[in-house]
RNA sequence: GCGCCCAUAGCUCAAUUGGAUAGAGCAACGCCCUUCUAAGGCGUAGGUUCCAGGUUCGAGCCCUGGUGGGCGUACCA
């Protein structure tokens, strides 16, 4: 329709310029727009206000002469002139049913684009160190990924999913050595628990399953592990000293290999955890990305060796700095210790190296808001290593706060008491979850409210929309045990010669449809998914409320369920791309 | 100090990317209802879009300067 329209006007200013009307050089870019109030039509365009400087007249009088101009269309009832010079487009009715016929036709495929030549992207998310089970903090970024993800490959992107699994590094082999030393407790050894391990149930847990899977592989007596030790925070050192010389000391008891063993113990029941809580929240990745393997694969290495020759590393004392500064960033990053160790930065380069030599166009990253200082000293990397800045997008997700009716729910990643991703999912259920997630702008922060997510009331959207789906599914389980049948095409003829304003208003919703999933698309904000459905549903309602469906006249009878019918198919195709459940009945 | 993000109705948030009279839902108030799915429906009221300038036909949105809040400013990961 919009295209439609957009034809007559540059017809119409065709016409105007061959005929002197309007000077050859004006150059109009054609915006055809909603209208928010229905008093203004049902689409609307500001073409007279962006020629009026160009043209140099009065924006009313080229209103006026597009108007005039304008070829008949079959599919508009009346143009009009209003406020400051917008042109106001009517649709009849039977044209505004066109949309019906769309969804019926395509179903599922409705709003969704294939594209044949479909831009490979890649989205990573979530990617929280696999040090613990997922907490709350990460069910946005989680939820938010997931649907932008889902959304890009509904508009034709070729999508693939990725979580890079920080494998490497201290934190790691703190993990490590906390499962070890609850290890050896369960040997019956006497242990007293370093100030900086990780103290959490799961570490008990993976440790009941080391000692199950390995006996006593990993065993030695407490006094081998605890003699000669630097003092712990409680004692007047320093926790991090000390926790660093328990893991040295596992590395000399236990030999390399035995270490490595009992550190990929941790590991993967953590990661084998995390997988599975991302799969109960309806998300699967096509890729778990090892840091570790980066370093094994020489990735790192080669990624500095580029860095180098395109001469963008230096050395002083001792250390190797990235000079990032050449790129805005407001100092340089050092990539090589004095001791020879990469840092995580080094990584990180190689890891945006590898993504880019994987052959994708383009490189989504959700990150936590506390990442941004980042930003720009990963884009100076890949600038440096010669790769077109814009095709790596950031995209930065606020924290969300959680609130128990009025009251702040208290999480602590101390002391093993914070709140899981899974003790949240199975609170509030998934749908809830995905949904209230990602049902306000990303870089907003937000409160999500776990009474409300619970809630069975039109106060919770998630459960609103999806009893509008079940409402429907219930009419037509009546409709097909009675005496009467669903006729589509009786009903899209009937619905062509309503002239119901409720009925114009969610057939015009229902148009609506499409482009705003190419919005949400292009812009990363699913929240306008949500707050779409959210409107649809309530539109519905409202005309369930006061319209029967089950009657006897054939007419109405037809058209409005087959209006229902659409409404259904709608709620079902956006939902999906949130990773909610459209349920058949409640 | 510097950098990034945010500020819209009492509360939680929208606003088609610069369009027309800034919209929803809670809460408040006033009516109605007990149903094809029931956990409700209709309506009223509520605003200096943080402040001060600027850009233009037009600014919640863009620019400058403030105010207030969040986050970040590692050779950690």
């Amino acid at each position: 329709m919009k295209q439609h329209i957009t034809g007559l006007i540059q017809a119409a200013l065709d016409t105007l310029v061959q005929n002197g009307d309007l000077p050859a050089d004006i150059n109009p870019s054609i915006m055809i727009e909603n209208t928010r109030d229905k008093s203004h039509g049902d689409l609307a365009s500001n073409i007279a206000l962006t020629l009026a400087k160009a043209a140099r007249r009065n924006p009313r009088d080229i209103a006026t002469l597009i108007t005039q101009a304008l070829p008949a269309s079959e599919q508009l009832n009346k143009t009009e002139i209003a406020g400051p010079g917008f042109i106001n487009f009517f649709i009849t009715s039977a044209s505004a049913t066109k949309v019906v016929e769309d969804i019926l036709e395509q179903g599922h495929q409705f709003g969704r684009v294939i594209c044949a030549k479909p831009e490979k992207i890649q989205v990573e998310f979530v990617s929280a160190n696999p040090t613990g089970p997922l907490h709350v903090g990460h069910g946005r970024g989680a939820a938010y990924g997931a649907t932008v993800a889902d959304i890009l490959e509904a508009t034709g992107a070729d999508i693939s999913r990725e979580y890079y699994v920080n494998d490497a590094g201290r934190q790691m082999n703190i993990l490590a050595v906390s499962v070890w030393l609850r290890y050896l407790e369960k040997h019956g050894e006497d242990v007293t628990f370093p100030t900086n391990a990780y103290k959490g149930q799961y570490v008990h847990d993976i440790a009941t399953q080391a000692k199950e899977q390995h006996g006593d592989k990993f065993l030695v007596s407490s006094a081998q592990v605890f003699t000669d030790l630097p003092l712990d925070e409680p004692q007047g050192g320093d926790k991090e000293k000390y926790i660093d010389a328990i893991i040295e000391r596992a590395s000399i008891l236990l030999g390399e290999a035995t270490f490595d063993q009992l550190f990929l113990v941790g590991l993967d029941a953590i990661r084998d955890d995390i997988r599975d809580d991302l799969s109960g929240f309806g998300i699967n990745y096509q890729e778990w990305f090892s840091e570790r393997s980066l370093t094994s694969t020489g990735d790192v290495e080669q990624a500095l060796a580029r860095l180098d020759n395109s001469g963008h590393l230096y050395v002083e004392e001792g250390n190797t700095w990235f000079k990032s500064t050449a790129f805005g960033d407001d100092k340089d990053r050092v990539v090589k210790r004095a001791n020879g160790a990469t840092t995580y930065f080094a990584s990180d380069i190689a890891y945006h190296m590898n993504k880019f030599d994987r052959g994708f166009d383009k490189v989504i990253n959700i990150w936590g808001a506390d990442h941004h200082g980042y930003i720009t000293r990963v884009k100076a990397a890949i600038q440096a290593l010669g790769y077109e800045p814009d095709r790596l997008v950031v995209k930065l997700v606020q924290f969300a706060i959680l609130y128990r009716g009025t009251e702040r729910v208290q999480m602590s990643t101390r002391s093993g008491s914070f709140v899981t991703l899974r003790e949240l999912r199975e609170e509030v259920g998934k749908d809830a979850c995905r949904f209230f997630y990602v049902t306000r702008k990303a870089d907003n922060h937000m409160d999500f409210d776990l009474e409300l997510a619970k809630s069975q009331s039109k106060d919770n959207p998630v459960y609103y929309i999806q009893y509008a789906h079940a409402r429907i599914c219930s009419v037509i389980d009546k409709l097909e045990t009675s005496e009467w049948s669903l006729d589509l095409q009786a009903g899209l003829t009937a619905l062509g010669e309503s002239t119901d304003d409720a009925e114009k208003l969610i057939l015009n919703q229902l148009a609506k449809y499409p482009e705003t999933l190419q919005n949400a698309a292009a812009n990363y904000e699913p929240h306008l998914i949500a707050n779409y459905l959210k409107d649809l549903a309530g539109e519905f309602h409202t005309y369930y409320n006061s319209n029967k469906m089950l009657i006897e006249d054939a007419q109405l009878r037809n058209s409005r369920i087959t209006l229902s019918y659409a409404v259904k198919q709608v709620i079902a195709n956006g939902l999906t791309l949130l990773g909610v459940d459209a349920p058949q009945r409640m």
